[in-house]
DNA sequence: GCCGTTCCATGATCTGAATCAAAGCCCGGA
DNA sequence: TCCGGGCTTTGATTCAGATCATGGAACGGC
């Protein structure tokens, strides 16, 4: 248990921010669980039991709207922490969350969070730091989506998720362009012609991922000028 | 002071559930200013020295990209607080903020936040179910930029911020049509054609604001199909 | 290896919103 | 009261991205 414990605190910024004394009362009800892609690891509405760890693999957080429109909100990487606003508020879960990948998921009760977070503050300071992050990614979301047009949006994703694997920029992704293509706010055809285009930019799908050879061409797509928002704006 | 003090946490929820004794500390270094529209309160990269409590009138969060693209984040009410989350952290400021219109701001040092963070955890949990909501708004704003038609989003915003005033629902825009277009995401043409086209819908422009005859129409425009963001997503 | 299914790319067409341009409107100042 | 400048509407046109449709590539099961 000790390390299963230390491993997920290694990865973890939230919880590395905690106590030793405070891991180990989260670690008393917590449950680790492999999920196969396409599980559901909580539905939107439903009532909200625990925060979750992920150890690995990846998650995304979508909402389905009552006419039937999918629409994906985040997506999160292994060491990120999911679902635990709605448990410390003990409020119905805001959206539904489904494997992208394979996972390995730690469950924590909602009680043991709040239990801790009474306890220990600097876990409350981590939970509120974290939140604050959210905030950041999300803000940074909805500036390239009123911004930025499709083509700009999928160059600041590939450049994000960029992994310099030896002398070349490799993008490895573990999940399917659909995702992709609905995580940034567009159709997935419209993401493959996107990528198309990206071909003038030195960008290139090979068997491994996709590759990008001049970062800084991408990086001069972005800044240029997709309208001016206006200069003045009262 | 009392009275401000009162005015202050009486709208403020996030003031309102600090201790009697916080809200003196807090007190002690706050200052009430008021502005007009289009004074700038921070700017992005400053250094974060307060946290603003929004006594009256309207701030909006923007953010300015290299090439001078500008996109509005959010949009405060009174009541709500800005600029907390850039203080606790004493990260330089990752938006700007500006009066939308005459405004009344109270300004708390970050010292005295952190201080009473400290000492009063009611006060940290106020902040971090602040937080919480303000992930919730954009959530909902991200959650409407990816699946909904520009008019389908004119007619969500008017819905929220409608109030209910003798018989007919009015919203009353406190600023420029420019802004609503930008924090919606688009045009100002775009959002006065959006404008014309819901007068089939009951909505029409008043001396005083603009009417809502008919709020069930909008609701079932919001709630068509745009599209069914594919039914299975793997 | 073969086959079916699922994912991905490409083509043709359509549409919502941006862009460019030109009036109206409103409001404040002289 | 008239005038001027910034907001707002409206019109014509363009364009990015959606939609519809099809063919190809990859993958898992038999």
């Amino acid at each position: 248990m000790e390390t299963l414990m230390a491993a997920a605190a290694s990865r973890c910024p939230v919880l590395s921010q905690a106590s030793a004394a405070s891991r180990e009362t989260l670690m008393r009800h917590a449950l680790l669980r492999h999920v196969e892609r396409g599980t559901c690891i909580f539905s939107h509405g439903a009532a909200a039991e625990s925060g979750y760890i992920l150890m690995g693999g990846w998650i995304k957080i979508t909402r389905t709207q009552p006419c039937g429109a999918i629409s994906i909100l985040t997506l999160h990487a292994p060491g990120e922490t999911f679902g635990f606003a709605d448990s410390i508020r003990r409020l119905p879960r805001s959206a539904t969350a489904e494997a992208a990948t394979d996972c390995t998921v730690l469950s924590v009760s909602a009680r043991s969070i709040c239990q801790t977070m009474r306890s220990d503050s600097s876990f409350g300071n981590a939970i509120l730091s974290h939140s604050f992050q959210q905030n950041d990614s999300l803000l940074q979301q909805l500036e390239a989506l009123k911004i930025f047009s499709g083509i700009q949006r999928l160059a600041c994703f590939l450049l994000r998720h960029a992994k310099p694997g030896n002398g070349r920029h490799i993008v490895r992704l573990p999940f399917h362009k659909h995702l992709v293509a609905h995580y940034l706010g567009l159709k997935p055809e419209s993401l493959s012609r996107s990528l198309a285009k990206l071909k003038e930019y030195g960008v290139r799908t090979v068997p491994d991922g996709i590759e990008i050879s001049n970062p800084g061409a991408l990086e001069a797509l972005i800044g240029e000028t997709p309208d001016i928002g206006h200069r003045e704006i009262a």
